[in-house]
DNA sequence: CGGTTTTGACCGGCGC
DNA sequence: GCGCCGGTCAAAACCG
């Protein structure tokens, strides 16, 4: 598996939300079931502060992989029921965005296929999955209630494709990044 | 006309 | 066992 930089969410809704990201605190965690104990309502930051560091991705890739939890996720079967060996619980993580708009464009194709509201949070959550083929992506945007100007991003799985828009995704600016990052 | 969103139903896990 | 809660399904509506 390539390494996905589904990491970050930017818009192309010709928001301007750009900015935002790198001002605004990000937090990146591997969140699992077990991770996501303090839940976002009262552990607004409660995350490590991993951000610190000076590169913005990297921290969120090492993040990850510190974890652990990351093994490539897929080996899913599309039959109609996954039987109960479908126990492990696969890699979850989850950042803030600062930002006006719900709809963060990273670069890949969601299909939205459910919403839900949830406790202790007056906005909706939406589900998302990756339109690719085999690609069993999905991911979960919620707003907080606190702060209705953050919006929560929840990735499980990683993608198996490359981003399919060429333009105004975060690909090509993350490799300059890394590019131009001497470390 | 095909893909996406919407939205209520359905289902499984968990706590009481 | 029951009800709450979070996640998914699926049919119809919607939109380019």
């Amino acid at each position: 598996m390539e390494n996905c930089q589904m990491f970050f969410p930017c818009s192309s809704t010709g928001k301007s939300v750009y900015p935002v990201m790198t001002t605004t605190d990000y937090i990146a965690n591997s969140s699992d079931h077990v991770f996501s104990h303090g839940d976002q309502s009262s552990s607004s930051g409660g995350f490590l502060g991993l951000k610190q560091n000076s590169g913005p991705n990297t921290d969120i890739v090492k993040n990850d992989s510190i974890n652990g939890a990351f093994h490539g996720s897929e080996s899913e079967e599309k039959s109609s029921k996954m039987k109960g060996e479908k126990k492990i619980k696969k890699p979850r993580f989850a950042f803030q965005t600062r930002s006006q708009v719900d709809i963060l464009d990273d670069g890949y194709r969601w299909r939205k296929y459910g919403q839900k509201a949830v406790k202790d949070n007056k906005f909706p959550r939406s589900y998302y999955r990756c339109t690719h083929e085999g690609c069993n992506v999905k991911k979960q945007v919620q707003r907080l209630t606190k702060d209705e100007g953050i919006v929560v991003t929840t990735y499980e799985g990683m993608h198996n494709h490359r981003i399919e828009k060429p333009t105004d995704n975060f690909e090509h600016i993350l490799n300059q990044l890394q590019i131009y990052t001497p470390f």
